[in-house]
DNA sequence: TCTGGGGTCCTAGGACCC
DNA sequence: TCTGGGGTCCTAGGACCC
């Protein structure tokens, strides 16, 4: 993991970014020394070196994140098989059969010492009696802590806390409450529901006002939910105004997304695209097909129309994206007397393109292995 | 300084049916 | 001839998460 002399990338201002001389480039994590200069995730990567020159910068691999992620994910599900993983770095825990709330804090505290000495870096667990209250307990001081969160604690430990803290408390959210003079969760939680849903609709306000009074009932869930939809995005360098290089965009992000669904055997009836201009402004439209597919050239076909229905063909684009759902997994495929025979070149063109897909796949893979070769010295991953 | 990429869910208005 | 209200589907747009 570390090399000989290196220094340690979670000691100093750091970044995960990508390509920093891109100055579209944005940050995807920091260390906590980056995150106590005021640098924080999602922000540009130029921004943050103007911040801090001497920012450490290096490069996401995805491939070793999803190895770590398999392995901790192993690791809590050792503690109890009534498991959520809720992201690539975050997972529920029902210990509710396991352990009583006396010793959580012990039990907590070998899962965390586990994954730090295991797989050599740290995490922190939040304890609570449901899922809301276990989140904001992981958030509080890090690293390598265990914090509780149980229902008597809410008012001193959270209610003075900021409503942006508040799990689903997003920018606009904290605007409106911000501007209606509700400041903490504390004054959220005890905002009137008349106001509340004036400020959010009726939904969202009804789920704030629980959340901040430290009441969630939401369960568990350990199936995992199948996809609902797929998508794929690019950002230029520069805007385009070119039509050919939109259309070359579209192309990519049309392949991308069909084989995904094509290797996990979907077909979507649903195909949409959106364009981003310079101004962050978007536009989109979606369209139903007749018969559900996962061919790219039909996807193709449907995005460049839609295209061509919201774009004058010369306004600067920043950004072109293509998403599918309505998925479904229909295996017998309907053929009908009047397909377009040229289907069937379609269809070859796409077995070829995911073989092609396949291969390269292989030789990332061999890569990564040469990226991280064996190391005895380290232990291995709970498979 | 100039803002990625991949998802989920909700809302609101219009079309259409009963 | 003109009117109601509920349900469902579709589309556009917006909010949130990591």
């Amino acid at each position: 993991m570390l090399g000989e002399g290196k220094p340690d990338i979670r000691l100093v201002p750091s970044v995960v970014s990508g390509d920093p001389s891109d100055r579209r480039s944005i940050i995807t994590a920091a260390s906590i020394p980056a995150k106590k200069l005021g640098i924080k995730t999602a922000q540009p990567v130029s921004m943050a070196l103007r911040t801090c020159p001497s920012l450490v910068i290096v490069g996401g691999d995805w491939m070793w994140y999803k190895q770590c992620s398999e392995g901790f994910i192993a690791i809590c599900r050792s503690y109890s098989p009534v498991l959520q993983q809720f992201s690539i770095d975050e997972c529920f825990i029902d210990m509710s059969f396991r352990c009583k709330r006396d010793n959580a804090v012990e039990v907590a505290t070998r899962l965390k010492n586990q994954v730090r000495d295991t797989l050599g870096f740290t995490v922190n667990v939040g304890i609570g009696a449901n899922k809301l209250l276990a989140k904001m307990a992981s958030d509080f001081e890090k690293p390598d802590k265990v914090h509780t969160l149980w229902e008597e604690e809410v008012q001193e430990k959270m209610w003075p806390l900021g409503v942006r803290d508040l799990l689903w408390v997003g920018k606009k959210t904290e605007e409106r409450l911000t501007a209606y003079g509700i400041h903490t969760i504390g004054q959220l939680a005890q905002l009137g529901m008349g106001s509340l849903t004036r400020l959010v609709g009726r939904k969202f306000a009804i789920q704030l006002h629980e959340n901040a009074n430290g009441r969630d009932n939401s369960p568990v869930e350990t199936e995992v939910a199948e996809a609902k939809s797929y998508s794929a995005e690019r950002t230029f360098s520069k805007d385009y105004t070119d039509p050919k290089d939109l259309d070359r965009a579209l192309f990519h992000v049309a392949c991308i997304v069909a084989h995904r669904i094509r290797r996990d055997n979907f077909r979507a009836s649903t195909v949409s695209m959106f364009i981003k201009h310079k101004d962050f402004t978007v536009q989109q439209k979606q369209t139903s097909l007749t018969r559900p597919t996962d061919i790219t050239a039909v996807i193709l076909n449907e995005a460049r129309r839609m295209l061509a229905e919201i774009w004058d063909g010369k306004s600067p684009i920043r950004q072109v994206g293509l998403g599918v759902s309505k998925l479904t997994h229909e295996s017998a495929i309907q053929m009908s007397l009047f397909e377009d025979p040229k289907l069937e070149y379609y269809r070859e063109w796409d077995r070829q393109y995911d073989e092609a897909r396949a291969k390269a796949e292989d030789a990332r893979m061999l890569a990564y292995e040469r990226r991280h070769p064996k190391d005895d010295s380290l232990p291995e991953f709970h498979k």
